[in-house]
Order: structure tokens, then C-alpha cells, then sequence
DNA sequence: CTACACCTTCAACCTAGGTTTAAGGTCAAG
DNA sequence: CTTGACCTTAAACCTAGGTTGAAGGTGTAG
């Protein structure tokens, strides 16, 4: 499959599709007239990639995961410490985002008293 | 006050207080030699800013409010719709992570379960 | 007079995640 | 043979929020 194919399944810019490759997290084939060429599980892998950042994950740590997914079978305690390590990113994020909620709740009151 | 004792009594960069001078939040006036003298309020001023970027606003959105704030005296509705909206944007962000941190413990449920 | 701290501006650089543009190669149809 | 769709690369540009460095002026203390 090549690459405009590619972006139109996925809904997606072909310029992100190279960027992508360029950050390490794709090695397609390339044709003899030098079209890169990508194989069936290529849209797989870049929905796992929107997936991962959807989730939280930059695409460096992508790159690592995807590295470590090809080369030795990521073993799953692996797995888990970045599932976890991410988890806490979050639930951090949820807390601040939560104080940041009450405290503009708090102004929004504020307001309305002094109406 | 010059900018280094500003910068000083706030715990922040030099750097950064001439950066958000650039960005229009601050217009500061100058001493004869051409040097920046800060009003007893601009560390207020300061302050405010951080926090609302905590709350989420960005530069832009901070450099509007200042500006009605000084020119028309914000209007107690003004204020009250840019912190609805915030709001709003909090809430989704919340609604997102949450749902990002679900799918976080699933995936690390379906790993117990395959060790 | 010399140090030294403090101030100035402008421009370059940084991360993160991209998009846009310029210049050009490939390939099938008419 | 030309046109058009599709592909290639490198480099520039973008937002957001800054930091860093170079080159030079100011002010005070010894």
C-alpha cells in the first residue's frame, strides 16, 4: 500500500504519515521507484499510535514502546510500568484540572454576589 | 522597582516578565538610563497572570482581560463568560482524561489477567 | 580607574507535533 | 508527447511559552 492510499483509510495527512516516520515510529519498505511501501498492519500500527496519544503518550515513548514491541515481545510487566506511570501522569492531571474547576466555581460565586 | 527585584520577590526569570512585556501583559515604564520601573502592582499583576494560566488561559486570552480590565472596567458578565467557557473547556478536559484513565486501568486489567 | 552587578536589545534556539512549500521524479491515459 | 495524479526530499514555517547568548550601556564600591 502506498502512502496516499494509506492517509486516505486513516483519514489522515500524508505529511504526518512521513513525520511520524521521520520520528522513528515507522520503516516502511520502499518500491523500486522508491514510493514508500507499507504493509497491511501499517494502519494497525498508526491507530495504536493516535490510541497511545490519545492516552497520554508522547512519541518518543511510542517510538520506545513500538522499539521494544518488535525487537524482544514487550514482556507485560514492561508494559505495565508504563500503563502505571502514565495512570499517575493522569490522575495528577484529573486532580489538578479538578482544584482548577473549583476554583473558577468559586470565582463564578464570587460574581454573582457582587451583582 | 527594577526587573530583577521583581523578578526576585516572584521566583521567576527575568527572561520571562520582559517576555510577556513582548506578549502585550505588561507595559512598564522606563527610568532615564532606559531601564524598566515596575509599579508596587505589577507584582500583583504577575501573579495574576500565573494564575490564570493555571486555570488555563492562555497568554492571549490573559492579555484581553487585562486590557478591558484597565481601559472599560471589566464588566462583572465579561468576566462571567470567559469563566463559563473556561469552564467548559475544564470540564471536557476532565471528561477526556477520565475516560483516558479508564481505558488505562482496562488495559492493565487485561495484562493481569494474561500473566 | 577598574570591577562587578545590573540593565538593555535583538536574534537564535528549544520542545512538541505538526503543516506548507519548492523543486523535481514516476506513471498511466489520451 | 503532454497532462494530471501521485510520489520524493529538504527546508521553512507554525503555535505556545519560553530560555540563552552576544554585544553593549549604567551605576556603585573600592
Amino acid at each position: 500500500m502506498r502512502i496516499g492510499e494509506l492517509a486516505k483509510k486513516l483519514d489522515l495527512p500524508t505529511s504526518r504519515i512521513r513525520f511520524y516516520e521521520a520520528r522513528g515510529l515507522l520503516k516502511p519498505g520502499r518500491n523500486l521507484n522508491g514510493y514508500r511501501e507499507y504493509p497491511d498492519d501499517a494502519a494497525a500500527t498508526l491507530r495504536l499510535i493516535g490510541d497511545a496519544q490519545r492516552l497520554g503518550f508522547t512519541l518518543s515513548e511510542i517510538r520506545e514502546g513500538l522499539a521494544k514491541a518488535v525487537s524482544n515481545r514487550p514482556s507485560p510487566g514492561a508494559v505495565r510500568v508504563a500503563l502505571t506511570s502514565k495512570l499517575a501522569i493522569i490522575d495528577r492531571h484529573i486532580k489538578e484540572a479538578s482544584a482548577r474547576r473549583r476554583e473558577i466555581l468559586r470565582l463564578l460565586k464570587d460574581l454573582e454576589n457582587c451583582e
